[in-house]
DNA sequence: GGCCCTGAAATTGATATATATCAATCAGCC
DNA sequence: GGCTGATTGATATATATCAATTTCAGGGCC
């Protein structure tokens, strides 16, 4: 019956599920978990599938279930008290979400949204809360997955808070080109809004200021397309702020 | 021999020292400790003190120790590329510092500067690690106050980018008045520049925003004396960016 | 299939505003 | 009495805002 359950919500993966949605560097979180913890972690899980603008979670509710990302790509958000937001990560397939007071005080401080279709887990909190409570080697190897968040976010705090604008679409741009898409000349499923959003800066200003790579010659774009031509330099221009 | 070595280091708290050393809502993390456990981690604590304006520990180098400050107050500060710096908070006694790189990549992403006399404890980071691998209700303990610390940050990082000045400025203070001295008129242990470089800002800027709320009767200032004398407006301020 | 229409997004331009910078003066203190 | 930090003022610069224009994908229609 708790099979039965399993093979509806999710085809693809049967058995230790969530083990094999992750890539290796992730895996290892749940890879902590006995067989009989993992059953017990998705006997609950809601499989759940969100078109693209859609919402996952939102900001200011309270975390009643975390997140595993399986497929597609969402972005992370934090809403400020004016309408302006800030796009704080991008969330590519195999992510998951339990920063921001899912292990703290239940409630969410960032909004999750579908940039493409995105197919996730919703699993209760509570139980991720027991076996973060029985079992060590878990409860660490969150410790090390959401403290190398924070390092993250602390290096964006500093680069849009310090760099002018060519530095912050520098961040941006490589940020894109390392991280998420790990191409080339890489077809963007984000807006200009969006990317000026990623950058602090609102969309004229990141068009300005991606004009300029381009008159240098250090990027190249074509409505979603975008080409780094010259990485040194746009390595360079993100470090001299 | 191991007692002798701890008299001398560490004359207020042979026993059980690092629990007495933090008030209830941080004590925690060490209570989960058992005495065995906690005794392996004291056994190898080096008890320093720094002056004013002394390092503590150096951004970039690499996570030998974590820290525990007993008494006084540092900096936490954020090191970019170019030589601006952000204080991203103020550490008062009975701080636990295992943030940033600590538990992750074993580099440190932030300075640590003694503002007053401070007293702290080094701590072995090895033996952090071999305890948070074996006691899982540390390691929960542990994440749940790393994770909330990150909130705060997610929270500083929202505020510096998207709030004007007098916004900063608000913050900065509430933030002062409220966690940090926790009476009204308080005297401030920190420069004009250093108050600025927690609010994102350059000291010139600082203190023509500052001017502006005494001006409007919102605040009061001598020297390093600050009193906060409508608090409602200052959050209006704070709020509406 | 080719064509025009439409609307949203992208881009450009002109201007306003927030903030930084630089230089000068001021205040308090060892 | 000179030195450091605080303050003020004049100016430059980065960035946002507002308005106008362009681009382009999609949809209906012949």
């Amino acid at each position: 019956m708790f099979d039965d359950s399993l093979k509806k919500d999710c085809v693809s993966c049967q058995k230790n599920c969530c083990v094999k949605c992750f890539p290796e560097s992730e895996a290892v979180i749940f890879q902590s978990l006995s067989t009989d913890e993992l059953e017990y972690l998705m006997q609950c899980k809601q499989h759940i599938i969100f078109n693209p603008g859609e919402t996952i979670i939102k900001q200011k509710t309270s975390t009643t279930h975390f997140v595993c990302l399986k497929q597609g790509m969402a972005k992370m958000v934090a809403e400020s008290s004016r309408g302006k937001n800030i796009i704080l990560k991008i969330l590519p397939g195999h992510s998951l979400i339990t920063a921001g007071g899912v292990v703290s005080d239940d409630i969410r401080h960032f909004t999750v949204t579908a940039i493409t279709r995105v197919e996730c887990c919703f699993i209760d909190s509570e139980r991720l809360h027991k076996l973060l409570e029985r079992n060590s080697k878990f409860a660490y190897e969150l410790l090390k997955y959401n403290n190398s968040q924070n390092i993250q976010m602390l290096e964006s705090l500093v680069g849009l808070t310090q760099k002018y604008m060519p530095g912050r679409v520098a961040d941006t741009l490589l940020y894109l080109k390392n991280k998420i898409y790990q191409t080339n000349p890489f077809e963007c499923n984000l807006n200009k809004q969006e990317l000026a959003e990623m950058s602090g800066m609102t969309k004229e200003s990141f068009i300005r200021s991606l004009k300029e790579l381009e008159l240098s010659g250090i990027v190249r774009h074509n409505r979603r397309e975008i080409e780094i031509l010259n990485e040194e330099d746009l390595v360079m221009i993100s470090k001299n702020g």
